[in-house]
Formats: C-alpha cells, sequence, structure tokens
RNA sequence: GCCGCUGUAGCUCAGUGGUAGAGCGCACCAUUGGUAAUGGUGAGGUCGGGAGUUCGAUUCUCCCCAGCGGCACCA
C-alpha cells in the first residue's frame, strides 16, 4: 500500500468509552485530544495506541484503539518520572559540560540517572541541579522525537564525547529503532516515550541522594556517579511520599533497637551483635517456637563444631568457591616474644564455619546408614561466620557472625518432592504465625561459579522444579542464583511496608554428600550417595528479628515480646498490692516489670510506651480496694478496669506461643497453603 | 571492596584557630501526683585515632578506622 493512498484514507480511533472518531487521514495524539476537548489537550500526556505508549505527536495511521494518557493514570506518572530523569541530565549538562550520561530508567517511586564525571557529585551539588531543573520546566522546552540512523547516532555520540551512549547504541540489537528526544539544546537517547513538552512536568519532584554506582552494574567496571530522584503528580503526593520515608525511619530496627535496650554493636566487633537481655529475650522465644516447629517435622537438633580442619573445607568445595568468605584461623601457639612474628604463617589452617553441611554430613557418616533412616533431618541453631564486603553491614540484619535455623535432609532421590512439599508447608505456616502470609518463591539456578558436572545440575534443577510444580506453589526464576553446590529455592517475604526479604531457602545438593563419602545402603545392598537438603525458614535470626522489629514497628506481639507487662502504682501507697499484682504475673509466666519509681503516672506512662510494652497495668487506691486493674494496651488512649486474676489470665492466653494452628488469615492470598 | 557524606556527654544535636554547650537521660533533694514529660540542684566529654601546619588544633591539611546512604556481594 502507497503512502498516498494511505494518507486519504480515513483513520478510525476507539476510545475506552466505546466511541469512535473517524478523521479524514493519519492523525497524531495531539490532534486527537484537541478534538475531544481544550481540557484533555490539556492534560494530555502521551497516548495508548493499542496497547502500546506512544508520543502525542506521532502520527496514527491506522485504525487503532487508542486512549489519551493524562498524569492521573499509573502510566502517565512513569512518564512523569522518566521525563524528570531526562530533565535532571539536561540541567547537569548545563550546569557541569564535561559530564556524561549513561542510564536513567524508574524505579519505586521515582528514578536515577548515572553519569560519568571526573569528581562525583556530592549532596552539596542537587540544590543547583534541583533550581536548573525548575527552570527547564518554566522555559516548557518541546520535546521531538527523531528517528535516526544507527551510525549516525553513534558518530554523533562520539563526536561530543558521549562514549557510554555510543557504546549503548553499538550494543543494542541492530533492528532496534534508534529513537532521540530533543528537547531545547539537548538531546538523548531514549526509546520514549515522553511528555510533549517539559513544561508538563510541574514540580512535585526532589533530589534525593547521590551514590556510586558500578557502569553496567559490574565492579570490574568504572564508578559512576548516581543521583536519585522522586518525582510525583502533585506536591501532595510529593509531601506524602516523604512522610511515608519519615515513618519507615522511626521503625529503623538500629534505631529501635537502643529505644528498647534489645542490642547493640560496636567497633571492635564489627558485624556481630550484642544481645542485651530483652533482645535476647525476643531471640530466645524465636529459637524456642522454631525449635518446636522443627520438632514437630520429625527434625532431630544437634550441635557441631566451629572450627574445623581446611581439610575438610577444601573436601567440601568451600576452599575452592567459598573461602574469600571465610575467616581462617591458624592452629598454632601464639609466640609471646616481643620482637618475634606472633604467628609462623606455617601453621596448618583450621576455619571458622561459614555454614553448618559439613558438619551435618559427619554426623550423617557416623554409622552405617540404611535406606530405611531415610529422610533423616538434622537441624541445628547453628552458629556461622563469613567475612561479608565491609560496606555490605548492616544493622543486625547483614552480619558477619549469623545463627541460622538450619536443617539438613538426607533422602534418596524420590524422597525429594514429598521433602519439599513438607518443607514448603511448615514454611508458610511459620510465616503465617509470625506475621508475614504473602510472600514469593524462585527457583534459583546455577551460578557461574559452581562445583558438580553439568550433567548433575541437569538433574539437580529438574528435581527441583519438579517438586516444586508439585508443591502448587506459584513460582518464578533467579537466573545463575544458586548455591556454587546447587539450585536453590528462594523465599521472599514481604513486610508491612511492602519491602520484601529473602529469608527461607531450600537448597538441592549432589554435590557436598558425594564429595565428603556420605553413603547409605539401599535396597539392593549398595552403597548410594544420599541427596541432601539444605533448608532455612527464618534464614537467619539476627536478620529475622530486625525484619521482625521493623514489621511490627518495635510493637512486638505478645508471646515474643521482651517485657510483656509494666505493673505501676499512681502513689507510693498502692506499691504493696502493686507487688502483689506483679507476683502473680511472674507466677503465671508472664515477663513482667514492676515500676515502682517516685514518678507521676503520666510519666510512666510515656516511657513504657515508648518503650513499646504492650501492657500497662496502673493501680491506684480504687483497684487495690477490690483486686483489679486498669489495663492500658499499647496503642490505645483508653484504659479497661479488670479483676486481677482475670487480666493476668488474659494475657497468659494471649501471650500463648503460636504453633501453627492458627487459622489461615485473610490475608493470605492462598499462596501460602499447600497442606 | 568501590563512590559520597558523617564522627562533639549514655541519646539527639548546636558550636569555635585560644583546651566546649543545650535538651533528654543519669544522681541527689523536694513533690504522693489517676493514664504520653512535677520542680530544683549536680555529676558527666583528652570533641573517632594518628601525623602535619601553627605560639596554640575539637576547628585547617593528610592518612587510618568506624558509622550512614548507595553500588557490588548476600541469609
Amino acid at each position: 500500500m502507497s503512502e498516498q493512498l494511505s494518507a486519504n484514507n480515513p483513520v478510525n480511533l476507539r476510545l475506552p468509552d466505546g466511541s469512535v472518531r473517524t478523521f479524514d487521514g493519519p492523525v497524531t495524539g495531539t490532534t486527537l485530544a484537541a478534538d475531544i476537548g481544550p481540557g484533555l489537550l490539556k492534560a494530555a500526556l502521551a497516548i495508548h495506541v493499542n496497547g502500546e505508549i506512544w508520543d502525542l505527536s506521532r502520527v496514527i495511521s491506522e485504525d487503532s484503539n487508542v486512549s489519551i494518557i493524562t498524569r492521573k493514570d499509573e502510566a502517565g506518572l512513569d512518564l512523569l518520572r522518566h521525563d524528570c530523569a531526562h530533565i535532571m541530565a539536561e540541567a547537569v549538562q548545563e550546569l557541569f559540560p564535561k559530564t556524561q550520561v549513561t542510564i536513567g530508567p524508574n524505579i519505586d517511586d521515582g528514578f536515577f540517572y548515572d553519569f560519568a564525571r571526573d569528581k562525583p557529585f556530592t549532596e552539596d551539588d542537587l540544590g543547583a541541579i534541583e533550581k536548573r531543573m525548575h527552570e527547564i520546566v518554566k522555559r516548557d522546552e518541546e520535546i521531538i522525537r527523531e528517528v535516526w540512523t544507527r551510525d549516525d547516532a553513534i558518530a554523533h555520540f562520539k563526536s561530543i564525547g558521549e562514549l557510554y551512549k555510543a557504546e549503548i547504541i553499538t550494543d543494542l540489537d541492530p533492528d532496534q529503532e534508534i529513537t532521540i528526544y530533543r528537547q531545547g539544546n539537548w538531546l538523548d537517547l531514549c526509546r520514549g516515550p515522553h511528555l510533549p513538552s517539559t513544561g508538563k512536568l510541574g514540580d512535585a519532584f526532589k533530589l534525593m541522594k547521590v551514590a556510586g554506582a558500578y557502569w553496567r552494574g559490574d565492579s570490574n567496571n568504572e564508578m559512576l556517579t548516581r543521583i536519585y530522584g522522586t518525582c510525583w503528580r502533585d506536591k501532595k503526593e510529593l509531601k506524602a511520599y516523604l512522610h511515608r520515608l519519615e515513618e519507615a525511619a522511626k521503625r529503623d530496627h538500629r534505631k529501635l533497637g537502643r529505644e528498647m535496650d534489645l542490642f547493640h554493636l560496636q567497633e571492635e566487633a564489627q558485624g556481630s551483635v550484642f544481645w542485651h537481655p530483652k533482645g535476647y529475650t525476643m531471640w530466645l522465644q524465636l529459637e524456642k517456637y522454631i525449635r518446636n516447629r522443627l520438632a514437630g517435622w520429625g527434625y532431630d537438633e544437634i550441635k557441631t563444631p566451629q572450627l574445623l580442619d581446611s581439610k575438610l573445607w577444601e573436601q567440601s568445595g568451600h576452599w575452592a568457591k567459598f573461602r574469600e568468605n571465610m575467616f581462617i584461623v591458624p592452629d598454632e601457639i601464639p609466640s609471646t616474644e616481643d620482637d618475634a612474628p606472633i604467628l609462623s604463617g606455617k601453621a596448618k589452617l583450621m576455619a571458622l564455619k561459614p555454614m553448618n553441611c559439613p558438619a551435618h554430613i559427619q554426623v550423617f557418616k557416623q554409622g552405617t546408614k540404611s535406606y530405611r533412616d531415610l529422610p533423616i533431618r538434622f537441624s541445628e541453631f547453628g552458629c556461622c561466620h563469613r567475612n561479608e564486603p565491609h560496606g555490605a553491614l548492616h544493622g543486625i540484619m547483614r552480619v558477619r557472625q549469623m545463627t541460622q535455623d538450619d536443617g539438613h535432609v538426607f533422602c534418596s532421590e524420590d524422597q525429594i518432592t514429598a521433602e519439599t512439599i513438607d518443607f514448603c508447608t511448615l514454611l508458610s505456616s511459620v510465616y503465617r504465625d509470625l506475621g508475614f502470609p504473602d510472600f514469593k518463591v524462585l527457583l534459583a539456578t546455577r551460578p557461574e561459579t559452581r562445583a558438580g558436572s553439568d550433567e548433575v545440575w541437569d538433574r539437580a534443577e529438574g528435581s527441583l522444579e519438579d517438586a516444586l510444580k508439585a508443591t502448587g506453589l506459584e513460582y518464578g526464576y533467579a537466573p545463575g542464583e544458586g548455591a556454587f553446590y546447587g539450585p536453590k529455592l528462594e523465599f521472599h517475604l514481604s513486610d508491612a511496608l511492602g519491602r520484601t526479604w529473602q529469608c527461607g531457602t531450600l537448597q538441592l545438593d549432589y554435590v557436598v554428600p558425594e564429595r565428603l563419602g556420605a553413603t547409605y545402603i539401599g535396597e539392593d545392598g549398595a552403597k548410594h550417595t544420599p541427596v541432601m537438603l539444605h533448608r532455612a525458614i527464618l534464614g537467619t535470626l539476627e536478620r529475622f528479628l530486625g525484619i521482625m522489629i521493623e514489621h511490627y514497628a518495635g510493637r512486638m506481639p505478645l508471646w515474643i515480646a521482651p517485657v510483656q507487662a509494666v505493673v505501676s502504682p499512681i502513689t507510693s501507697d498502692t506499691d504493696e498490692y502493686a507487688r502483689e499484682v506483679y507476683d502473680k504475673l511472674i507466677a503465671a509466666g508472664i515477663r513482667a516489670e514492676l515500676d515502682i519509681r517516685n514518678e507521676k503516672i503520666n510519666y510512666k506512662v510515656r516511657e513504657h510506651s515508648h518503650k513499646k510494652v504492650p501492657a500497662i497495668f496502673v493501680v491506684g487506691g480504687r483497684e487495690a480496694e477490690n483486686a483489679s486493674v486498669s489495663v492500658r494496651r499499647l496503642g490505645s488512649k483508653h484504659s479497661t478496669v479488670l479483676d486481677a486474676d482475670e487480666a493476668v489470665a488474659a494475657l497468659v492466653e494471649e501471650g500463648r506461643m503460636p504453633d501453627g494452628t492458627a487459622e489461615v488469615s485473610e490475608s493470605n492470598d492462598g499462596t501460602a497453603a499447600t497442606a
């Protein structure tokens, strides 16, 4: 069909309400918007054409289903954010002419743009850049889409010193259309689409922070300087977002850990946690809970050594594949001579265990095992050390000494599916108990650095995926993210702020049991190597407690709260009665405190509320007279007067540790139900 | 590990080329007060560590360490 013919053909555009507008020939989104009304023309940002988002200026020459996109649409917000990134890049290059642009994608709540510059940007530069951005918005520069040839584009970007852009184009799929967006005197390679002009952006944006980021995300490449920004439809949304950040900061486990006196960290033991009595109470409760649950699913708990000979790690494959994350200790008596080296450097080496699996295999190997013994399930609250990079450490979420709720299941190949189903059932029940009903599953496949042949990996990945299918859980993939000895399932839970955390894992391992010589006698009387499933539900207690603290904003469920109740007399006249109530709580097994300090009740209520104590029992003359208590629950402005014994009994009931028998909560979307 | 920022009292933070200050917390005294701060008095810091410049450094310069925000890595 020739151009001329199509130009004379009428074009029918069907709008979302079903109505059709007919034009004499090809039209642009702008024309359509104007045809519908001046209000829409003003609000229009782009247009959906048969499911694709187009610039308003692009010519539509065929009958299409269309809808105009405004800033009210989700797609409109995405456009605003991406344009905001472009406007930021324009501002940066106006202010700092020798800076090269690289990539600038949208992210949750905003965008970033990575720049190459001799001197990295600092936070002090953000004010000037932001100011210039507002000027560019005021200039209301028209944004023009142009299609260039590949060679022209490469030549152009090379000629202006934009080597990264030239590299990006060079690496693009040869069939990919090269589009350039021009605004004012500035232009950028971009797939688009974009707003019709910079003025449409508005003023609800803010540059948030600067950071270093490697070119193409590879730590072997040079480091670029990244600027993060946030962008919204209007000032009100921006303000709400900033408020949300402030609220999230209040939940920070490092802040709450200090305020609630749970733990501390100090530089002499970086990456390892000093647990205080209150924090360790939470730890012990969580440990007790998961221990109970594991025992109910056929796990036998063991305890294995911290320091193991490097020979074992060589054999297991850790020495070759994991050594840079291990703490190595020479097995030698250090010299006490003043002028002699402390260590000779000649001693044999031991290593603090970074994982428990080789030690569990040693336990398995004691005595002869029969196929009738399988599956054997060992659990251990294994304290592991990993030499994590300094920059990775973060509160108690990312530490160097960690305690896993670890376990290894030794089984035959035909037991993998049943064990996987059981594990997923247990895991979803645990997450539900702990307040995290929603989680996602990813199948992580072979990494580049790995032990074992491709044939073994084919088998392992196949078995694990088959078993995963049998659980009925929905899942995605994490290519290349498997452990060095086998593929794994990653369980990512969502917290109250919608963030996701990888906690649980199930790893299928054909490699390490064989390397370490684990065998059992099969039905056929011959030796076979068992399959090993490495699994953890919480992941590590440190991280999981950190997640729980932030998820609950410190207001822990009663069973895990370090102090469950405080008894506080109004005046010292009722100290004695307060002590009676306190004794009742203690006798009932409640973690209670008695606060008979010479302070006003207002002061005490305020202080215990800040410390997130779930229940305050206030007792005055009235309560003492009729053996009652005035109970004020955390988060409530009101108090309830109850019979003292009943109040204690109610607290005992509420504070019962969950055991997996609770009803499935409504927020569970069903993905967690596997039983 | 890489980039940037920060490091002052237990906590949150102000401040200065002439050896430091606030609020909260803590101690003591007074106050006995019904559900988110009673008042007063006092103690407490070699200003992250080391070196340099200077008559003099917490302040300026350099190096190191740690924390924070990211990147990379990861439970």
